[in-house]
DNA sequence: GGCTAAAACGAACGTTCGTGCTATATACTC
DNA sequence: GAGTATATAGCACGAACGTTCGTTTTAGCC
């Protein structure tokens, strides 16, 4: 193993830590010492990898959205384009926050409200990679129309406000109250919507079991 | 003035200030020296006035939520049972935050997204609040349902829960990208659903202008 | 086997945090 | 007017923070 590739795999171990520790302590009460003591390694040592914390807070956040992308977009988009894609969208993401892999649930949901306040890169990043993933739902509504199955009457716009914001209160009542019906009203919701706007090309009516 | 309403006053405007600090800073972020240097005054003679900083933090979320109380729910309240109180409820919701007046939007958002991984009496109280909050919800739509103008095939902890998650979604869109038309979104979907669920009793539809 | 450069370390810096101890100023009681 | 309780201030503490510096370990190259 080289020298250099040896110190990207560290600072890849750090990185999958830190998004761990942040999506439940935030990306503030993400120190160094302790992200250090959790890798077994020294706190200067751990540092040389970012120039500043601020730096390290947009790395974390990077390693964030790979995270994601790998985990929900990647897996949806296997499915075809228009409504079926849509509906993975938005059940993926919460099969995956439901999973519970991060301790702190949706990590940008956390960050993004820690943030939103404090004004610099970090916020902006995260604002920016946030309304990657509503265009993206957005783009799923309107290819989901554009293919037939939902009807053009909807402001595709709308109904990504909507579905974000269900997924967003799914991941709350989640992490505050460890309830897991949460994401079943979130799907229903969903669904009940889907079914209410697929025109009869759009195949028979998606159902949650 | 005697001495003891002397405390009481600083204490008050102690807690004021706390609020408008957490709510964008955070309930952590909220440092005993700068809510001391914001009221000019000791850092160790505002500390006399809570045992502890987790003193401090419970009674900044207790100052939060009688404002909130005072500045929603009561107003809200002055509207006659069913349905109208319902849409109020939310309506005002959504003005309030609008305002502005926070400076970090909804305080019980920032805070609830802040403390949902951080076990202990803060949480726990954040945790009741809301579903205070959620359960004042649910009673209007019940109380809808009984006054007969809402029909009663809904379920009232499923929509509940489906306004709440549109708030946050509205109170997030705006926090992080200034998007006030998210209100106005939050406001359209919350209608939709009311007027749909309207039944003749219920009157006329409601209205967004 | 020495040389180089990357990677990690250990110790210390200055600052800020929450918190405690002691003293002073103020208002009410008798 | 002396005495008491309350409110606020001053000062110091230990710990943790981000950050810097000089040193040591390690892998690849000639």
């Amino acid at each position: 193993m080289s020298r250099k590739a040896q110190g990207e795999r560290t600072r890849k171990a750090i990185l999958e830590t830190a998004v761990h520790i942040a999506s439940a302590e935030g990306l503030e009460g993400l120190t160094i010492g302790r992200l250090a003591l959790e890798l077994s390694m020294s706190k200067s040592g751990l540092f040389a990898h970012f120039g500043s914390k601020e730096e390290l807070q947009v790395a974390t956040v990077e390693a964030a959205r790979e995270i994601f992308i790998r985990e929900v977009i990647k897996p949806a988009f296997e499915a075809t384009q228009g409504l079926i894609r849509l509906w993975k969208l938005c059940d993926i993401w919460l099969a995956y926050v439901q999973s519970g892999v991060f301790r702190g649930g949706c990590f940008f949901a956390a960050v993004a409200a820690e943030f939103d306040s404090r004004p610099g890169p970090v916020r902006d990043r995260i604002a920016e990679i946030m309304k990657e993933w509503l265009a993206t739902l957005r783009n799923a509504i309107v290819e989901a129309q554009t293919a037939g199955h939902l009807t053009n009457a909807i402001d595709a716009t709308q109904l990504a406000f909507e579905f974000n914001s269900l997924e967003l209160g799914a991941n709350w009542a989640f992490q505050l109250y460890g309830d897991a019906s949460a994401f079943k009203r979130a799907r229903e919701a969903i669904l009940e919507r889907l079914n209410r706007y697929t025109t009869a090309a759009g195949g028979p009516l998606l159902t949650h079991e």
